[in-house]
DNA sequence: GTGGTCTAGACCACT
DNA sequence: GTGGTCTAGACCACG
């Protein structure tokens, strides 16, 4: 899988990171129980500090998305990803809100955002067969 | 306007705040043209820091949400809001991509997540009627 | 003459003031010797402060482009326009220069600026026969 | 760079400083890609406060002068300089014009003015061969 | 060590 | 009384 950094980003390169692995799960390029790189490897093949990488899968791992083991290494969850738990939505809808908010004063109507979505829900869906 | 702070939330307090005036301009509690505390004001009523409250209303000015009337105070942009533009729409599905893959790999399908979005969409379109 | 101002402006109003009637003399819409309005017309007329007007009127006194009398009122100093001084030569040089540098770094050469300001100079000097 | 400030110039300080720096691009003698000294470096340098400093970086930032790498460093946008646009040609000649009006009126003739601003521009070019 | 954020308190220009 | 600017000093996230 290609990880693509914008150095620039306002976003912290971990959460970048992090963003780029569950989209590449959601995409299906990633499979469940799927090897990833090692905190070492993908350092050196991107280019950044060994810490930021470690952040990323150890917040993963705190979610459920991945599984560190000691010497085996690290890989997508097998036993599946992460429940859609209450706090979950909640936290969900706390990041939409202002998404949607700006998009209402800027005069998109529903349609429109929904359109939106469905285009990006599908977009990244249909990555793997892309891959 | 009734802001709420959330003081150990990650997101800096001027974004909250930004935020928080952008929902009240999308639901209609502001209205265009309509004046808002001053900074001095503001700072007082939620107990922040006046340089808080100046960058927020520094970052809504340069989007173009409200016009900064030299030494008479703020107003909502009475000239309308903002353009749809194409820098905002590439924004906004950078800021939806992740939330939208996080929510695939939790299971959400397309219809529920399009239901969550329409939800938020009228909860904020309608909070006016309320006020 | 027509007094446009900017209340959105990050220019002073008295500033902006100032320019338009220097610009206005310059123009030869304002003639030497020619009165000018009150303070307190002035004033009325494009919905400003006094103290705002007196401001203007002040500084362009102190530059001998207007003389203020009394009781008679406000004209366009009648015995000409300040001279060309060392300390404006300065003053004018200083102004320019981070303009120029700003059109380097963007690009534009040195005819294609020379063209810039022919352009103002002629449209600035022309003003009086449209009027 | 030698960055010279006048903290009796009715300028900002933060201005004065955005302007040296635009002109050690256009001189040349900031490069694309350098870096530029740190916010706290450059402060203690020039004996201001670091958020003086800040605001200049930031407002260079958004105009797209530098790139602010996270955690790395400032450096010149590496990129290129930001195009020369409409609005920067609108911004331009709203600043030229009131210093144009002003020369007129104390008698300079398009070809002195052209010359003033022809000198001014070489000055700026060549300033990178004194270096 | 870097920039980002926040606080506290001050002075000034403008109207 | 308003926003704009500046200082001084602090803590944090990031890498």
């Amino acid at each position: 899988m290609i990880i693509q950094l914008d150095m620039q980003s306002e976003l912290p390169i971990y959460s970048q990171l992090v963003n780029q692995i569950i989209e590449g799960i959601a995409s299906g390029q990633l499979q469940l129980g799927e090897a990833l790189p090692s905190v070492r490897n993908l350092a050196a093949d991107i280019g950044v500090n060994l810490h930021t990488v470690n952040k990323a899968y150890t917040l993963l791992k705190q979610d459920g998305y991945i599984q560190v083991h000691r010497q085996k290494g690290v890989v997508v969850n097998p036993d599946g990803m992460p429940e859609l738990t209450d706090d979950f939505l909640r936290k969900q809808q706390s990041e939409l809100r202002p998404i949607i908010a700006e998009a209402i004063c800027r005069s998109m109507n529903k349609e429109q955002l929904l359109a939106v979505l469905a285009e990006i829900y599908d977009d990244v869906k249909e990555a793997h067969s892309e891959e």
